[in-house]
DNA sequence: TTGAAAGCGGTACCAG
DNA sequence: CTGGTACCGCTTTCAA
């Protein structure tokens, strides 16, 4: 194994040039630096990780708690997973995870014993445990997802309330009276934080705009492909023309089927927006306006307020909440009287 | 925070009897190994990781290498990260996820700076550029599933090839002369290892058996529910009455929708065994006979290997193949003629 | 612009 | 059974 003093011996210059030559944390000549990054190429040189950790008090590790609970949409959470690992990564840290049981635990533990600088938390459910947690640790810590109870606490997530009301303002602009929202399952409205959340925006705002709002759960525990084509065949059937979709592709494919079966049109006869999707929209086969929610978005700004916090660990807490953006594709329709 | 100093101090003994007392690697006397337990639970002491990682060049560590590319089933993946995780915590090592570019890259900068103790490899794809650094990494590896050049590696998986000799040994035994194996997505032989090694398995045996095979993949890069139900049918009008499928949840409901719907009754008209599915198939309308591919299994028995190299780094390398298990539920019926 | 040296918090060897 | 102490490899202060 290669160390430092082999590089400093090699070089002709001293450990502590190496170090800054490195760091860049004091300047070094021209020259030196060249031929020190020259022998650290030619030697293969890396820092060890323990000494740098121990010496350096900062270990380049964050840890990703993450529950797995058995409702979690298994595609939407590893899009978040790759985002955090990929944002994390970028800045020079890398991802331990904390699943399961050490979700929880494994967050004091990592935290007591130094092994990461910060703690990013998944999978945020209304009545997190981790909340408290959090708000013990001396570990800067980011909520992708918001708690009921966020105080003191930095979250991070797009504004789902916010989502809701610009879907419903879009078919209200267009004219409708009446819609339905085509939400998640119903564990996912307990279980969880963010459909609640834009759920609440969507009926606020329609409340607001004069709109009558139905609300469908797209099965219980799992997505129950059949209970949804029935759910929008009666939604049809008593004229309703205008959907906001907040679901997985399966059931935006539902829709659409179910649709074409009618011989409606969407964009002309019926009006489908898709809230929060975390899924490429494009592939439907019906273009659909679509309010994205896009993982890299959130786990960006997480890995960099983790990162703020650690250069000042007295900035305070506080929402991040990520403004939605209305994708057009032609997909409402102006109401018929 | 608390260092072992401290807790030596508080339990008046020296920081040698404390680090041996927790170690275990001394025998330490009843009495003062109490005390000593008791002084770290009251001080909160967690051993610092980065000095253990210097002093005792362990880094408890193990980090997982995933590509996640564009054909990864995310349920799957997901349960295979999930039991890794667990597997590794229970031998008290946690996981460094390296994803994306860094699967490959990361290998060498964790490798080389001693970030971890071993490297477990997920994803595997019969090309794997992770083979080749794999060999010339000094740190123990080992691969859940097999690439096509296995030279030198460590490998565990589920022998699925003998999973298709046994699906096959059951419908012949049954009586079949015909089957079809209603396969994964066309891209998933290309670019995965082991539905090709099932697909071999099935294939050999069928010719061996005398049985007439008819291989149906489910669509291209994805699954095409719509394919697989004309794929169905195309067999049944035909007269085949022996399925084997290795596909996600799905692909099983769709066939068993079109065998109800023509009124056939599995395990009766229609025998169907699943094979290597990696979901729980007692949750399907109708009970199926099942050879499960249990992520538990693997996994543990990688981490048990990792930590075996760990203990003896002359250990030689080789390929684990765990064993087929069949579950009978009744839906293997005799062939008419 | 550069070097020397004091730690960082453990592990494990050498004594007793 | 227990204590003293020499490192582990790097960061950073202090001096030059």
């Amino acid at each position: 194994m290669t160390t430092i003093h082999d590089v400093a011996e090699a070089a002709g210059v001293s450990i502590s040039t190496v170090s800054y030559a490195l760091s860049g944390k004091r300047p070094v000549s021209e020259k030196t630096r060249r031929r020190i990054e020259d022998t650290v190429r030619s030697l293969g040189y890396e820092p060890d990780a323990g000494a740098r950790m121990l010496a350096g008090r900062r270990t380049h590790i964050f840890a990703l708690t993450e529950p797995l609970r058995a409702d979690t949409h298994a595609p939407t959470h590893m899009a978040f997973v790759l985002a955090t690992t990929v944002a994390a990564r970028r800045r020079g840290y890398d991802i331990l995870l904390l699943t399961d049981e050490q979700a929880s635990e494994g967050m004091n533990r990592v935290a007591a014993s130094n092994l990461v600088d910060a703690i990013l938390v998944l999978d945020v459910a209304p009545d997190d445990a981790r909340a408290d947690i959090a708000r013990a640790l001396r570990s800067p810590t980011v909520f992708i997802g918001i708690p009921d109870d966020a105080e003191g606490l930095t979250c991070v997530d797009l504004d789902f309330e916010a989502t809701g009301h610009l879907a419903i303002d879009r078919l209200a602009d267009a004219g409708h009276t009446a819609a339905v929202l085509l939400g998640q399952t119903e564990v996912s409205y307990v279980k969880s934080n963010f459909p609640r959340r834009l759920l609440r925006g969507v009926q606020a705002q329609a409340t607001l705009r004069g709109v009558a709002l139905e609300w469908a759960t797209t099965g219980v525990t799992t997505t129950d492909v059949s209970a949804v084509r029935t759910a929008v065949g009666t939604a049809l059937d008593r004229g309703i023309r205008a959907f906001v979709v907040h679901a997985v592709g399966d059931v935006h494919e539902a829709l659409l089927a179910v649709v074409a079966e009618r011989e409606l049109t969407v964009g002309t006869d019926v009006s489908v927006i898709s809230a929060a999707a975390s899924f490429d929209t494009t592939t439907l086969p019906v273009p659909v306006d679509t309010i994205p929610l896009v993982p890299q978005q959130s786990c960006e700004l997480a890995i960099d307020l983790a990162v703020q916090r650690l250069e000042d660990p007295h900035a305070p807490a506080r929402i991040h909440l990520i403004p939605p953006e209305y994708l057009s594709a032609g997909s409402v329709a102006p109401a018929r009287e």
